[in-house]
DNA sequence: CTGTAACTTAGCCACATGGCTAACCAACTC
DNA sequence: GAGTTGGTTAGCCATGTGGCTAAGTTACAG
């Protein structure tokens, strides 16, 4: 995966990641308290984490034996504007379109 | 892949489908069109738009022998919300933060 | 220093994904 | 109606993904 949207979307596409971010959202939390709510192995929950990770979503640290994780916002931001702009040249479009509609319905005016 | 946004992302995580993709915002296009640019066999490309199909992101109907695609707006829409939400929630949480900080900068005033 | 809690590693499995070739069908073109 | 163009289907392959169990490690608690 040589682009960074690639692994970004890909690591969003997946509805225990997705819940993940919005808990860390919240605030940073151990891998622990990550895992309470879902219903899954330790070792399969941490596979999730791992892409989160790997996709820059989240940064981790260990202290004693408990790894805190928190929320890196950059990386999303960066999946929300490639979507903002397909959707501004998509609205564009549809101006252009329109304009040209209007120009057909009064030929010569 | 239950939930809608599942598929959408999933959809939007490789470089050949966000390229289909910003294609078709320009206007309908055929199958070989769409292919042209990009370096892989038929077949393989066909699974792309496949799966871009299945995931609400094109529509297409065959008139004769081509087939010509076009875009369909709303689930990408459905992303970028989802996207919009979380970075709104963020950005709130930075703002409860900077004012914790401020109030205890200077604790009576 | 023994036990337990909090990960971590290793390894297995089933299925999905992303690529290919080969062969096929359907519709224009000449 | 023979050839060509535009897709389509079938089937193979390598790798990735998402789940599991079992066993190991490391730190804190008593």
């Amino acid at each position: 995966m040589a682009n960074q949207l690639d692994s970004v979307f890909s690591a969003m596409a997946d509805p225990t990641r997705r819940a993940v971010i919005e808990r860390l959202l919240d605030g940073p939390a151990s891998v622990t308290d990550l895992h309470g709510p879902h219903d899954m192995a330790l070792p399969s929950f941490l596979k999730h984490l791992g892409k989160l990770e790997k996709a820059g979503l989240v940064r981790s640290e260990k202290t004693g034996r408990t790894r805190i994780l928190h929320i890196e916002a950059a990386p999303m931001a960066a999946a929300e504007d490639w979507l903002a702009q397909q959707r501004r040249l998509w609205e564009g479009r549809l101006d252009r379109l329109q304009a040209l509609a209007e120009a057909l319905e009064r030929p010569r005016t």
